[in-house]
DNA sequence: CTGTATTGCATACAGTGTACGCGATACAGA
DNA sequence: TCTGTATCGCGTACACTGTATGCAATACAG
């Protein structure tokens, strides 16, 4: 029944069939991959060459090949090897588990901000991102809500994250040639001061003004994102009602 | 008052001092930058090379470093020229508004799903992707709400479209290397069947029974996103009337 | 013991971004 | 009008990328 899997999926899943003839492979694919991690962490990911891998091994470049059929593959490995794992529910609600999941989801990418430009890359494959999004859809188990929606639900919650954890970093960074000429030197909102022309502009010159893109510590602040959060799960929650109305008898019932 | 703009932001806002002395350039930053674009509409962000945008151009490599500081700024500048104008507002309410703001954000990254992968590299600094969040604070402007609770609110309408275009490309794409072999041969929904363990992915492994990842087209439809888009919206409509009720006596009357 | 699959790796290559420097150009100031 | 100089296009060069290929060493299957 197990059809033929591609080849990264496999990677990721550690569904190699184990190879029984020649010499021993001397290292193994989490080694590479935790060193690729490991140096991206360091070094950013433009520090992850193939090369530069090699060596943080001690192993010649092409004999990374035997582990991983391409760089790009190897990319997709870390993406998952590098998230951690989910936040436990421990019989949390959905509404206070999903508030913890989204903020964690957006910690992580803030401390490891090449996932960033890795998740873009492939849909969710990996075990460790699986494991996010199941146990989202667990803790909507709950409300009644359909798959579709609970699945819905999620990417709109991680699409949240990520655009936070992209905007804070973009205004943090003290690395990475642009966002250090601007995030850096100059404040943003000092820059948007200085282009902007009110008068094609008004609204958003009217926020420079007000000093809404003030300090950059309010990038970092929690409470902007605790605000983005409540604004969602308040949609989502008004949903969950709206649906227990429409459907007095349901099938199953809700505890 | 002008300080000195990073060089970045000043080409982004054609405020070069334009040279005096010297043979006439042969070309413009504009020219270079719609030739950049056009490349990677037709071949992708990896077809857009320095060689392969000279010869495009009909000049030698070199030159285009006479407009453009560095490959990375021609990226950021590409990324803020192919982003097309928001739509007009209209005299329409603020829910509508930005109903449209976000569907039409979502569609001009499908069509350049390159931008996915350049929206992260910098905050939004040019004239087309600042004019779009200025009509988003200016349709939010009779709401009543803060500076800081508008950038917020667009910030997660941009997060959601560029998620959902994300996701949608990733599903349905016929190009790029790793979303091709899972894309395009095997579906998702089989793929996540076949390797996932049922007692380890509960929620996960019944939302792939049901048939929630089903076809791909599911990903194209509309209806997800309307969903999606309606609860961020009934988030922000609740707020707005939360507020409203905290301010008995407006200084400005919602109309 | 032999055959073979598989290992690590050296070599090679096409392609990348860009530093540097040159002759040609066209204006500023004399 | 002449000269100096800032700027142009661009040829050359270089360090570095990912990876195709092939080969000797290895260790199990028969």
């Amino acid at each position: 029944m197990e059809r033929r899997l591609p080849p990264v999926v496999a990677r990721l899943w550690g569904r190699e069939i184990p190879s029984r003839r020649g010499p021993r492979p001397g290292l193994e694919l989490d080694t590479v991959v935790g060193a690729a991690v490991r140096l991206a962490d360091r070094d950013g990911l433009e520090g992850v060459t193939m090369s530069s891998l090699a060596s943080e091994l001690g192993v010649a470049t092409m004999s990374l090949y035997r582990y991983v059929g391409s760089k790009e593959e190897l990319l997709v490995v870390m993406a998952d090897a590098a998230t951690p794992e989910p936040p436990p529910i421990n019989g949390r609600a959905w509404r206070p588990y999903l508030t913890g999941w989204t903020r964690a989801n957006r910690d992580f990418l803030l401390q490891r901000p090449w996932l960033l430009t890795l998740g873009q890359h492939a849909p969710p494959l990996g075990p460790r991102t699986l494991r996010w999004l199941d146990r989202a859809l667990a803790a909507l188990e709950s409300t009644g809500l359909s798959h579709a929606e609970g699945i819905n639900i999620t990417t709109t919650l991680t699409g949240y994250a990520s655009r936070q954890a992209a905007l804070t970093h973009a205004m943090t960074a003290t690395t990475g040639t642009v966002s250090e000429e601007v995030g850096g030197l100059v404040e943003y909102g000092e820059i948007l001061g200085a282009v902007l022309d009110p008068a094609e502009f008004p609204a958003l010159d009217d926020a420079v003004r007000a000093n809404a893109f003030g300090a950059a510590e309010v990038w970092i602040d929690d409470a902007d994102f605790t605000f983005g959060i409540s604004l969602l799960l308040d949609g989502i929650e008004a949903l969950i009602a709206r649906k227990a109305d429409d459907r007095p008898t349901p099938i199953v019932a809700n505890p």
